[in-house]
DNA sequence: TATGAATGAGATTTCATTCAT
DNA sequence: TATGAATGAAATCTCATTCAT
């Protein structure tokens, strides 16, 4: 827990300097955001910004951070219950959705205000290395045969999508999962009919 | 055709200026790309610049503005033939993938690298004008009601990921129709089974 | 007052930008003036400057706005007490004059340096509002019947005249004062003669 | 005469740039005015500007020096017949009058839109060398004795203004005659009886 | 005569960051 | 902790002028 010294100003500047952070950082991106805007709009100087942050990106990282690391468990999990929306994936995915929902600002900035930072290329990672694996293998199992990483990378690419969707759609929790739900009536059944003609060409 | 009169450097700068400006604006997007280092590498003064572009904007038009009127073209006909990948709609969207992958870069720069342009909300403009359009008519004929048009987005998003992932994947026309063909399977089986679904609720 | 605290350069870097900036604009007209001159001048980077002003133009509003305040109190006098050099006149007419000596250079940049501001048109707004009022009245109150305005403009304008004089030639109060009753002499003769012809005529 | 070569576009570019560049330094003056505006709003190439004039400075000097020429002209008269209200200076002053009137662009660009030639300082100059001299000589002769030279020169500012109003008022021709006989009037009283106390006070 | 590309300097303004106080 | 002045580089764009063609 971070302690608040109340200081003069009678407010708390870090949290100001991180709520109004965000607000700019996702109307601008990281790089388009302006310190001094940040910085007038919380009432303070941008040496005292300073005090608080050593850089621009370090403000950057203290509003994506905490949310980074609860995903990145999130993540290995979902490595092990490969397949999201294939068999008894459903529970995980809508697990999945409601960690979007609940943390929408952050995953708008890490997908898409991230240029500049560190941060940068998330996304492409996210989609490279987690999703990536877990659809192919488990494409692949259910095809016995190796599977074209184009047509893998497309499905990803659709399931993104619908994550997308999630983030920046208003939605309601209930609204969130019964999309979902209706989403899946449209993947339970294309899924099967994919694999099985995958299945029949043979080798891909 | 632009008659070319080669001067004393030797090559067309203009076309240098545009080349460069595009690798620019697609690594930095419009506002983040500098006009210092555009000229710096092409090998002329910022000021020489203005011999050929009015402005900043107007080279990026320039990238622009062939593909947008072929672009313009491509979708009234979509309205016209509405629902793509429904019915006999397979063979209009292989021309529209054809499109995308030919027009890659410019695509590329209208969707991600406009902000600060007067092309800026391009995409947002076409989901929302073109594509959302098209897909809740076709649902709604198919389903006899109502759809839900956070249902409608989702699936348009989807779709768009699809496109988004022919303009960024290298793949070569080939590969393009492949692919496309492949998905298809998928929506041939999946949309009847959302259908299905949707008119056994009644009004949505 | 404001506090000066003195800075690493030893001087007052505020009262030096409003010192040099007030020759510049004065010999080069507010848009002839070059930012970067002034600050090398000052020995400052351009950079600097916009800690003490937010723009160009507020370093020239500084200038002025001080003088401009007083002056707008004394414009609602002069409406009032009407015709600066007839009747009992004299009085203000010496204030008036005083007050010109005084405010020199802000004078100076209100009538002939403000082009490129939202100063400029000072002086014409004067010239019409104020005093072309003031006189118009004054003389058709005497003349007891209308006059030519473009008679009472020539009136106005050399009125003006005598005003600018004062503001840049290098008069003293004293000699402000004795040149303005030797101009009395001259006016308290002519005015009447010229009320008298403008009688004989009728209306004008 | 200057021959007229009419050229590939049909018109005589040499009369347009000069047209042009008329409005433009009386819009913006010398120095705001932009060479290239006025190429472009002629309809030619900055570098075609050059067959013309050899520089900027000289588009003005060929506006201006034909009426300067006559004006010399004009001084050195008024040098000789001094004192132009007084007197028989009537007829002179009506002949001013309409020299300027007639010449209007040429002296607008003469006396406000000047700075940054080598004709700047002309309205100084001329005050200073033709009007003051002339004045100054003519009252001392009829005050029989030495007059401040600072009451002299607002007498000369005042008269300035009269010239500068029939400059940039619209006048015709008979309106202008009519106003400078009113404004004689005014003088023709006013000036006795400034000159009657410059006598009783002695040397001034 | 006329082009139009090119220069090089200059314009105002904004940036993230530093630092003495 | 907080200030606010200061930096130095960078931003886009305009300028008068030159010059090979």
């Amino acid at each position: 827990m971070r302690t608040v010294a109340v200081n003069t100003k009678g407010f708390d500047i870090q949290a100001a300097l991180l709520e109004t952070g965000r607000r700019e950082f996702l109307a601008h991106g990281f790089e388009g955001a302006s310190l001094r805007v940040i910085c007038r709009k919380v009432g303070v100087t941008t040496g005292a910004f300073y005090s608080y942050f050593e850089r621009k990106e370090n403000l950057f990282a203290a509003l994506v951070e905490p949310t980074l690391e609860r995903f990145r468990m999130f993540s290995s999990d979902l490595l092990q219950h490969a397949a999201l929306d294939m068999e008894s994936g459903g529970e995980k995915e809508l697990e999945v959705v409601a960690f979007l929902c609940e943390q929408r600002d952050a995953f708008k900035l890490l997908f898409d205000c991230s240029a500049g930072t560190r941060f940068a290329g998330f996304k492409r990672r996210w989609v490279e290395q987690v999703l990536m694996d877990s659809y192919q293998n488990s494409l692949e199992q259910r095809v016995q045969g190796t599977v074209d990483p184009a047509l893998v990378r497309l499905l990803v690419k659709m399931k993104l999508a619908q994550y997308n969707e999630f983030i920046y759609g208003d939605y309601s929790a209930d609204q969130a999962r019964d999309l979902t739900s209706k989403l899946m009536l449209y993947s339970d059944s294309g899924f099967p009919a994919l694999v099985g003609a995958l299945k029949d060409n043979g080798t891909e």
